[in-house]
DNA sequence: TTAATATTCGAACCCAAATTCGAAAATTAA
DNA sequence: TTAATTTTCGAATTTGGGTTCGAATATTAA
């Protein structure tokens, strides 16, 4: 048995642990951060945490598989509706800044976080990774429609995505500092980076 | 007593540890490596590692120091030999390109590991922060220069700076492979990306 | 060869932090 | 109101890993 609403408000509770792990991630780092540490944000006694996660590796995981999931649902619908692969391009980048503008926490704790995880333990990839990989597949197969347009630089493919992921993460993550970063100076950077974008 | 020869050895011994303390940190991260893991590798006894450091953190800490010390001294003198601050910047940026082909776990560690360091309880900035410290601040006042002289494109110098930061990174770091980036690709990337160098 | 010194390491020790237990409290169902 | 179920958590328990101890072993000095 288990209402509706119970149902509901569980969810709730899960979504303040999540955000309060997050927090933690924030000031203490990913192996920092302790469950003592994130029961004290979310105001529940430690216990009670695996009472909603197994482990407090599910609880990272569970970040990850939500946050790439929305990275990815928000990009996918409109990574066709431009003609010109370079504007697709641009559009998605701006929406992942704009997700990134809204919680800059997670998305740090996204793209920083997986790097050295010792948490492969797990069996197969875990969900995450699967978006992660469909969202490098789109931007790698746009950058090859933008070469073959000559609407991008032409050089190795793999090599243009580092360049544009370093210089995204630069403007987003990087400096002490870490205001969020309008869409309009965004835009900016990317286009005179990679070219001469909306001045055609 | 302590003899030259001796010196010299025990020195040697610091190195293998610290190198192996690199290995281990490449598999398993900052925070993942343990004391063990590192023994391992250096073919020592966990406790002969206290022999020589006197905690784990210190081991870090060291690499960190001897790390951006190099950096700092490969980059410092050659900083005035240009008229051109653009030139200067993107003969600091190979120069570190070279470092970092060269040893490429050093690097990735050095420009990685610090990001969230629970590692601030000691006293007074570390060594390291103050070279990382001069470094930045050589940048910086090239890319001011380069602005004023039109060599750049004229905006915020915090931003440029991160730009250029992540593109730097992004073109060492992102990816799987992580193949080491010849000179001429790093150079043709970085002068694609921030103008038009070498074709005056 | 012997004494002094330097180096090594297996075996504790210790502690912080993850996880589990068992029982209370709160909520829902009957 | 009472029984069943869900939620909470203080108090153990366990575990992994950093650090220390004390005794060997190796090296150097005399």
């Amino acid at each position: 048995m288990i209402s509706d609403r119970q149902a509901k408000e569980r969810e709730i509770r899960k979504e303040q642990i999540l955000e309060s792990a997050l927090k933690a991630f924030k000031t203490s780092g990913l192996e920092g951060t302790t469950m003592d540490e994130i029961a004290k944000h979310a105001d529940f006694g430690k216990a009670t945490l695996y009472y909603y996660f197994s482990s407090k590796e599910e609880i990272f995981i569970e970040l990850l598989n939500r946050g790439w999931k929305t990275i990815w649902e928000s990009i996918e619908p409109v990574i066709h509706d431009n003609d010109k692969p370079k504007d697709a391009f641009i559009n998605a980048l701006n929406i992942i800044g704009g997700l990134v503008r809204n919680n800059q926490s997670l998305f740090e704790f996204l793209f920083t976080a997986p790097q050295k995880s010792p948490t492969d333990l797990s069996e197969g990839k875990p969900v995450w990774k699967s978006y992660q990989t469909k969202m490098y597949g789109v931007f790698q197969g746009l950058i090859e429609e933008g070469m073959a347009k000559n609407e991008f630089p032409k050089m190795r493919t793999d090599l243009l995505m580092r360049a544009i992921g370093g210089l995204f993460h630069g403007l987003f993550f990087l400096g002490d500092e870490k205001k969020p970063m309008s869409r309009e100076t965004m835009e900016e950077f990317i286009t005179t980076f990679i070219g001469n974008y909306g001045t055609s």
